[in-house]
DNA sequence: GCCAAGTTGCTGACATGTCAAAAACAAGGT
DNA sequence: ACCTTGTTTTTGACATGTCAGCAACTTGGC
Protein backbone atom coordinates (compact mmCIF):
# COMPACT_ATOMS: atom_id res chain seq x y z
CA UNK A 1 0.00 0.00 0.00
CA UNK A 2 2.80 2.22 0.14
CA UNK A 3 3.04 3.11 -3.70
CA UNK A 4 -0.46 3.14 -4.85
CA UNK A 5 -2.26 3.71 -7.96
CA UNK A 6 -3.57 7.19 -7.70
CA UNK A 7 -6.47 7.97 -9.76
CA UNK A 8 -5.63 9.66 -12.78
CA UNK A 9 -7.72 13.07 -13.68
CA UNK A 10 -10.69 11.46 -15.23
CA UNK A 11 -10.76 8.35 -13.05
CA UNK A 12 -11.41 11.13 -10.32
CA UNK A 13 -13.67 12.87 -12.65
CA UNK A 14 -16.23 9.66 -12.30
CA UNK A 15 -15.85 9.38 -8.80
CA UNK A 16 -16.70 12.80 -7.73
CA UNK A 17 -19.49 13.00 -10.13
CA UNK A 18 -20.75 9.58 -8.41
CA UNK A 19 -20.78 11.38 -5.47
CA UNK A 20 -21.59 14.66 -6.30
CA UNK A 21 -24.82 12.83 -8.34
CA UNK A 22 -25.66 10.76 -5.63
CA UNK A 23 -25.86 13.53 -2.95
CA UNK A 24 -27.95 15.75 -5.21
CA UNK A 25 -30.30 13.08 -6.29
CA UNK A 26 -31.06 11.31 -3.48
CA UNK A 27 -31.51 15.00 -1.41
CA UNK A 28 -34.04 16.46 -4.27
CA UNK A 29 -36.11 12.88 -3.96
CA UNK A 30 -36.08 12.61 -0.74
CA UNK A 31 -37.45 16.06 0.10
CA UNK A 32 -39.77 15.99 -2.93
CA UNK A 33 -41.39 13.16 -1.29
CA UNK A 34 -40.93 14.35 2.72
CA UNK A 35 -43.04 17.51 0.82
CA UNK A 36 -45.54 15.68 -1.17
CA UNK A 37 -46.67 12.56 0.98
CA UNK A 38 -44.79 13.32 4.79
CA UNK A 39 -42.50 9.94 4.26
CA UNK A 40 -39.09 9.61 4.37
CA UNK A 41 -36.82 7.61 1.70
CA UNK A 42 -36.76 5.17 4.06
CA UNK A 43 -40.58 4.65 5.07
CA UNK A 44 -41.42 4.48 1.01
CA UNK A 45 -38.90 1.44 0.92
CA UNK A 46 -40.21 -0.34 3.62
CA UNK A 47 -43.42 0.02 2.54
CA UNK A 48 -42.56 -0.43 -1.14
CA UNK A 49 -40.97 -3.79 -0.31
CA UNK A 50 -43.91 -5.19 1.99
CA UNK A 51 -46.10 -5.08 -0.90
CA UNK A 52 -44.28 -7.47 -2.78
CA UNK A 53 -45.35 -10.33 -1.02
CA UNK A 54 -49.00 -12.10 -0.60
CA UNK A 55 -50.69 -10.32 2.56
CA UNK A 56 -48.17 -7.35 2.11
CA UNK A 57 -46.35 -9.35 5.48
CA UNK A 58 -42.61 -9.97 5.92
CA UNK A 59 -40.32 -11.82 8.30
CA UNK A 60 -38.21 -9.01 10.26
CA UNK A 61 -35.50 -10.94 9.22
CA UNK A 62 -35.96 -11.14 5.07
CA UNK A 63 -37.49 -7.72 5.18
CA UNK A 64 -33.73 -6.65 6.93
CA UNK A 65 -31.96 -8.35 4.41
CA UNK A 66 -33.93 -7.61 1.69
CA UNK A 67 -33.34 -3.67 2.33
CA UNK A 68 -29.72 -4.22 2.85
CA UNK A 69 -30.47 -2.75 6.80
CA UNK A 70 -29.32 -4.23 10.22
CA UNK A 71 -31.58 -5.91 11.75
CA UNK A 72 -31.42 -2.95 14.87
CA UNK A 73 -32.22 -0.49 12.13
CA UNK A 74 -35.38 -2.50 10.80
CA UNK A 75 -36.33 -2.89 14.57
CA UNK A 76 -36.00 0.48 15.22
CA UNK A 77 -37.92 1.82 12.15
CA UNK A 78 -40.24 -0.16 12.41
CA UNK A 79 -41.44 0.75 16.31
CA UNK A 80 -41.37 4.16 15.07
CA UNK A 81 -43.54 3.57 11.70
CA UNK A 82 -45.98 1.49 14.14
CA UNK A 83 -46.55 4.57 16.56
CA UNK A 84 -47.13 6.25 13.36
CA UNK A 85 -49.57 3.63 12.14
CA UNK A 86 -48.46 2.61 9.28
CA UNK A 87 -47.16 -1.27 10.13
CA UNK A 88 -48.18 -3.56 11.95
CA UNK A 89 -46.37 -5.89 14.17
CA UNK A 90 -47.17 -9.68 15.91
CA UNK A 91 -45.12 -12.68 16.56
CA UNK A 92 -44.56 -15.20 14.15
CA UNK A 93 -46.49 -18.27 14.74
CA UNK A 94 -43.82 -21.23 13.61
CA UNK A 95 -41.53 -19.28 15.05
CA UNK A 96 -41.46 -17.64 18.61
CA UNK A 97 -38.70 -15.72 17.89
CA UNK A 98 -39.61 -13.92 14.77
CA UNK A 99 -41.77 -11.11 13.83
CA UNK A 100 -44.17 -10.42 11.52
CA UNK A 101 -44.38 -6.91 10.28
CA UNK A 102 -47.22 -6.10 7.94
CA UNK A 103 -48.09 -2.75 6.14
CA UNK A 104 -51.21 -1.48 7.74
CA UNK A 105 -54.85 -0.53 5.72
CA UNK A 106 -53.09 3.09 6.09
CA UNK A 107 -50.20 2.44 5.17
CA UNK A 108 -51.52 1.14 1.92
CA UNK A 109 -53.68 3.92 1.50
CA UNK A 110 -50.42 6.39 1.85
CA UNK A 111 -48.41 4.56 -0.24
CA UNK A 112 -50.78 4.41 -3.35
CA UNK A 113 -51.29 8.25 -2.25
CA UNK A 114 -47.30 8.89 -2.23
CA UNK A 115 -46.55 6.53 -5.29
CA UNK A 116 -47.62 8.76 -8.10
CA UNK A 117 -45.42 11.87 -7.13
CA UNK A 118 -42.94 9.46 -6.30
CA UNK A 119 -42.72 8.11 -9.22
CA UNK A 120 -42.97 11.66 -11.15
CA UNK A 121 -40.12 12.69 -8.84
CA UNK A 122 -37.43 9.95 -10.10
CA UNK A 123 -38.78 10.35 -13.75
CA UNK A 124 -38.20 14.35 -13.50
CA UNK A 125 -34.97 13.62 -11.82
CA UNK A 126 -33.57 11.16 -13.39
CA UNK A 127 -34.89 8.46 -15.64
CA UNK A 128 -36.42 11.08 -17.73
CA UNK A 129 -33.20 12.90 -18.17
CA UNK A 130 -31.29 10.18 -19.82
CA UNK A 131 -31.86 8.41 -23.37
CA UNK A 132 -32.67 4.87 -23.83
CA UNK A 133 -29.47 3.27 -24.42
CA UNK A 134 -27.75 5.57 -21.55
CA UNK A 135 -29.95 3.38 -19.70
CA UNK A 136 -29.41 0.37 -20.89
CA UNK A 137 -25.57 1.28 -20.72
CA UNK A 138 -26.55 2.15 -16.43
CA UNK A 139 -28.27 -1.58 -15.94
CA UNK A 140 -24.66 -2.84 -17.17
CA UNK A 141 -22.86 -0.93 -14.79
CA UNK A 142 -24.69 -1.30 -12.14
CA UNK A 143 -25.07 -4.91 -12.30
CA UNK A 144 -21.45 -5.40 -12.87
CA UNK A 145 -20.70 -3.47 -10.00
CA UNK A 146 -23.31 -4.79 -7.62
CA UNK A 147 -21.54 -8.59 -8.62
CA UNK A 148 -18.29 -7.37 -7.90
CA UNK A 149 -19.33 -6.45 -4.40
CA UNK A 150 -21.14 -9.52 -3.79
CA UNK A 151 -17.84 -11.87 -4.14
CA UNK A 152 -16.40 -9.88 -1.46
CA UNK A 153 -19.45 -10.40 0.75
CA UNK A 154 -19.97 -14.57 0.00
CA UNK A 155 -16.43 -14.95 0.06
CA UNK A 156 -15.88 -16.37 3.94
CA UNK B 1 -50.88 13.46 -11.32
CA UNK B 2 -53.86 11.20 -11.20
CA UNK B 3 -52.60 9.02 -13.90
CA UNK B 4 -48.87 9.30 -13.69
CA UNK B 5 -46.62 7.66 -16.40
CA UNK B 6 -45.48 4.59 -14.43
CA UNK B 7 -41.50 2.98 -14.68
CA UNK B 8 -41.80 0.31 -17.20
CA UNK B 9 -39.80 -2.86 -16.43
CA UNK B 10 -36.62 -1.68 -17.74
CA UNK B 11 -36.86 1.97 -16.08
CA UNK B 12 -37.58 0.20 -12.76
CA UNK B 13 -34.69 -2.13 -12.61
CA UNK B 14 -32.56 0.91 -13.30
CA UNK B 15 -33.70 2.90 -10.50
CA UNK B 16 -33.32 -0.42 -8.40
CA UNK B 17 -30.11 -1.07 -9.72
CA UNK B 18 -28.76 2.73 -8.82
CA UNK B 19 -30.52 2.13 -5.09
CA UNK B 20 -28.95 -1.21 -4.93
CA UNK B 21 -25.39 -0.28 -5.76
CA UNK B 22 -25.73 2.75 -3.96
CA UNK B 23 -26.28 1.10 -1.19
CA UNK B 24 -23.46 -1.50 -1.25
CA UNK B 25 -20.79 0.38 -2.67
CA UNK B 26 -21.22 3.39 -0.27
CA UNK B 27 -21.51 0.26 2.89
CA UNK B 28 -18.49 -1.29 1.68
CA UNK B 29 -16.32 1.76 1.49
CA UNK B 30 -16.93 3.12 4.38
CA UNK B 31 -16.44 0.51 6.44
CA UNK B 32 -13.25 -0.26 4.16
CA UNK B 33 -12.06 3.31 5.35
CA UNK B 34 -13.23 3.58 9.20
CA UNK B 35 -11.57 -0.15 9.72
CA UNK B 36 -7.72 0.90 7.71
CA UNK B 37 -8.59 4.06 9.37
CA UNK B 38 -10.84 4.91 11.99
CA UNK B 39 -12.77 7.59 9.53
CA UNK B 40 -15.86 7.96 8.34
CA UNK B 41 -16.88 8.68 4.70
CA UNK B 42 -17.75 12.31 6.68
CA UNK B 43 -14.59 13.11 7.91
CA UNK B 44 -12.69 12.16 4.74
CA UNK B 45 -14.94 14.43 2.08
CA UNK B 46 -13.97 17.38 4.90
CA UNK B 47 -10.23 17.25 5.38
CA UNK B 48 -9.71 16.06 1.35
CA UNK B 49 -11.82 19.30 0.71
CA UNK B 50 -9.89 21.29 3.30
CA UNK B 51 -6.45 20.61 1.62
CA UNK B 52 -7.83 21.90 -2.39
CA UNK B 53 -7.49 25.45 -0.86
CA UNK B 54 -3.63 27.04 0.28
CA UNK B 55 -3.27 26.90 4.67
CA UNK B 56 -5.84 24.39 4.02
CA UNK B 57 -8.19 26.79 5.27
CA UNK B 58 -11.69 27.37 4.55
CA UNK B 59 -14.44 29.73 5.06
CA UNK B 60 -17.24 27.46 6.91
CA UNK B 61 -19.92 28.51 4.84
CA UNK B 62 -17.57 28.48 1.43
CA UNK B 63 -16.79 24.76 3.14
CA UNK B 64 -20.86 23.79 3.61
CA UNK B 65 -21.86 24.63 0.22
CA UNK B 66 -18.70 22.69 -1.70
CA UNK B 67 -19.33 19.59 0.15
CA UNK B 68 -23.57 19.88 -0.11
CA UNK B 69 -24.08 20.30 3.62
CA UNK B 70 -26.06 22.68 5.58
CA UNK B 71 -24.36 24.81 7.52
CA UNK B 72 -25.71 23.21 10.91
CA UNK B 73 -24.37 19.89 9.89
CA UNK B 74 -21.01 21.34 8.97
CA UNK B 75 -20.39 23.30 12.59
CA UNK B 76 -21.82 20.20 14.45
CA UNK B 77 -19.03 17.84 12.62
CA UNK B 78 -16.45 20.50 12.50
CA UNK B 79 -17.29 20.28 16.41
CA UNK B 80 -16.26 16.49 16.96
CA UNK B 81 -13.40 16.52 14.58
CA UNK B 82 -12.27 19.56 16.52
CA UNK B 83 -11.95 17.63 19.81
CA UNK B 84 -10.16 14.65 17.87
CA UNK B 85 -7.71 17.10 16.93
CA UNK B 86 -8.22 16.86 13.13
CA UNK B 87 -9.04 20.13 12.52
CA UNK B 88 -9.36 23.88 14.09
CA UNK B 89 -10.79 26.25 14.21
CA UNK B 90 -11.44 30.40 14.59
CA UNK B 91 -13.09 33.65 13.57
CA UNK B 92 -12.45 35.10 10.59
CA UNK B 93 -10.25 38.51 10.51
CA UNK B 94 -11.81 39.90 7.98
CA UNK B 95 -15.62 38.75 8.55
CA UNK B 96 -16.49 38.70 12.48
CA UNK B 97 -19.22 36.61 11.74
CA UNK B 98 -17.47 34.35 9.77
CA UNK B 99 -15.25 30.95 10.99
CA UNK B 100 -12.43 29.48 9.59
CA UNK B 101 -11.40 25.88 9.32
CA UNK B 102 -8.38 24.37 9.03
CA UNK B 103 -6.40 20.72 8.95
CA UNK B 104 -4.35 20.10 12.00
CA UNK B 105 -1.10 18.98 11.86
CA UNK B 106 -2.84 15.46 12.76
CA UNK B 107 -5.73 15.30 10.54
CA UNK B 108 -2.96 16.00 7.71
CA UNK B 109 -0.90 13.08 8.87
CA UNK B 110 -4.51 11.08 9.45
CA UNK B 111 -5.61 12.03 5.47
CA UNK B 112 -2.08 11.02 4.41
CA UNK B 113 -2.02 7.99 5.80
CA UNK B 114 -5.73 6.90 5.03
CA UNK B 115 -6.00 8.08 1.14
CA UNK B 116 -3.11 5.11 -0.45
CA UNK B 117 -5.89 2.52 0.96
CA UNK B 118 -9.14 4.37 0.68
CA UNK B 119 -8.44 4.88 -3.54
CA UNK B 120 -6.94 1.23 -3.30
CA UNK B 121 -10.98 0.60 -1.70
CA UNK B 122 -12.41 2.86 -4.12
CA UNK B 123 -10.37 1.38 -6.69
CA UNK B 124 -11.25 -1.83 -6.09
CA UNK B 125 -15.17 -1.44 -5.46
CA UNK B 126 -15.54 0.50 -8.49
CA UNK B 127 -13.28 1.93 -10.78
CA UNK B 128 -11.36 -1.14 -11.74
CA UNK B 129 -14.43 -3.08 -12.48
CA UNK B 130 -15.41 -0.93 -15.06
CA UNK B 131 -13.93 -0.15 -18.53
CA UNK B 132 -12.62 2.68 -19.97
CA UNK B 133 -15.76 3.30 -22.21
CA UNK B 134 -17.74 2.88 -19.54
CA UNK B 135 -16.51 4.84 -17.61
CA UNK B 136 -16.38 7.56 -20.24
CA UNK B 137 -20.20 7.00 -20.62
CA UNK B 138 -20.87 7.10 -16.77
CA UNK B 139 -18.88 11.24 -17.02
CA UNK B 140 -21.38 12.10 -19.32
CA UNK B 141 -24.47 10.54 -17.42
CA UNK B 142 -23.27 11.99 -14.25
CA UNK B 143 -22.76 15.55 -15.48
CA UNK B 144 -26.16 15.18 -17.23
CA UNK B 145 -28.24 14.44 -13.95
CA UNK B 146 -26.23 17.19 -12.20
CA UNK B 147 -26.97 19.49 -14.45
CA UNK B 148 -30.68 18.52 -14.90
CA UNK B 149 -30.78 19.37 -11.16
CA UNK B 150 -28.85 22.53 -10.93
CA UNK B 151 -31.61 23.95 -12.91
CA UNK B 152 -34.20 23.38 -10.92
CA UNK B 153 -32.51 24.78 -8.02
CA UNK B 154 -31.19 27.90 -9.40
CA UNK B 155 -34.70 28.55 -11.03
CA UNK B 156 -35.93 30.73 -8.29
C1' DG C 1 -24.02 57.80 11.69
C1' DC C 2 -28.06 54.90 11.86
C1' DC C 3 -31.40 51.51 10.86
C1' DA C 4 -33.57 47.52 8.26
C1' DA C 5 -32.52 43.57 6.01
C1' DG C 6 -29.62 39.91 4.92
C1' DT C 7 -25.68 36.72 6.14
C1' DT C 8 -23.07 33.64 8.99
C1' DG C 9 -22.41 30.40 12.37
C1' DC C 10 -23.86 28.13 16.60
C1' DT C 11 -27.06 25.78 19.66
C1' DG C 12 -30.71 22.65 21.52
C1' DA C 13 -34.32 19.55 20.61
C1' DC C 14 -35.33 15.91 18.19
C1' DA C 15 -35.09 12.11 14.39
C1' DT C 16 -32.37 8.60 12.74
C1' DG C 17 -28.50 5.11 12.42
C1' DT C 18 -24.77 2.09 14.61
C1' DC C 19 -22.97 -1.01 17.85
C1' DA C 20 -22.75 -4.30 21.62
C1' DA C 21 -25.26 -6.91 24.67
C1' DA C 22 -29.10 -9.44 26.19
C1' DA C 23 -33.49 -12.18 25.96
C1' DA C 24 -35.97 -15.71 23.87
C1' DC C 25 -36.28 -19.37 21.20
C1' DA C 26 -34.69 -23.17 17.66
C1' DA C 27 -31.91 -27.12 16.21
C1' DG C 28 -29.05 -30.98 16.56
C1' DG C 29 -26.15 -34.23 18.95
C1' DT C 30 -25.78 -37.16 22.91
C1' DA D 1 -34.55 -35.03 28.28
C1' DC D 2 -30.47 -32.11 28.27
C1' DC D 3 -27.09 -29.08 26.74
C1' DT D 4 -24.55 -26.45 23.57
C1' DT D 5 -24.67 -23.62 19.73
C1' DG D 6 -26.70 -20.58 16.58
C1' DT D 7 -30.66 -17.51 15.16
C1' DT D 8 -33.93 -13.80 15.68
C1' DT D 9 -35.26 -9.68 17.61
C1' DT D 10 -35.18 -6.05 20.87
C1' DT D 11 -33.01 -2.69 23.74
C1' DG D 12 -30.03 1.16 25.46
C1' DA D 13 -26.13 3.99 24.81
C1' DC D 14 -24.18 6.68 21.77
C1' DA D 15 -22.95 8.97 17.06
C1' DT D 16 -24.78 11.57 13.51
C1' DG D 17 -28.12 14.52 10.76
C1' DT D 18 -32.17 17.88 10.49
C1' DC D 19 -34.74 21.74 11.73
C1' DA D 20 -35.96 26.08 13.90
C1' DG D 21 -34.41 29.81 16.32
C1' DC D 22 -30.93 32.83 18.05
C1' DA D 23 -26.87 35.92 18.33
C1' DA D 24 -23.54 38.51 16.13
C1' DC D 25 -22.13 40.67 12.47
C1' DT D 26 -22.23 43.02 7.57
C1' DT D 27 -24.34 45.68 4.03
C1' DG D 28 -26.68 49.28 1.69
C1' DG D 29 -30.04 53.09 1.77
C1' DC D 30 -31.07 57.12 3.99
Amino acid sequence: MATPRWLDADEEGVWRGYRRMRALLDQQISRDLLRDSRLSDSDYDVMSTLTEEAGRTWRANALARRLLWSTSRLSHHIARMERRGLVTRRESADDGRGAEVSLSEAGWAALLAAAPQHVASVRRHFIDVLTPGELRALSQIFAKVIDNLGEDVEAP
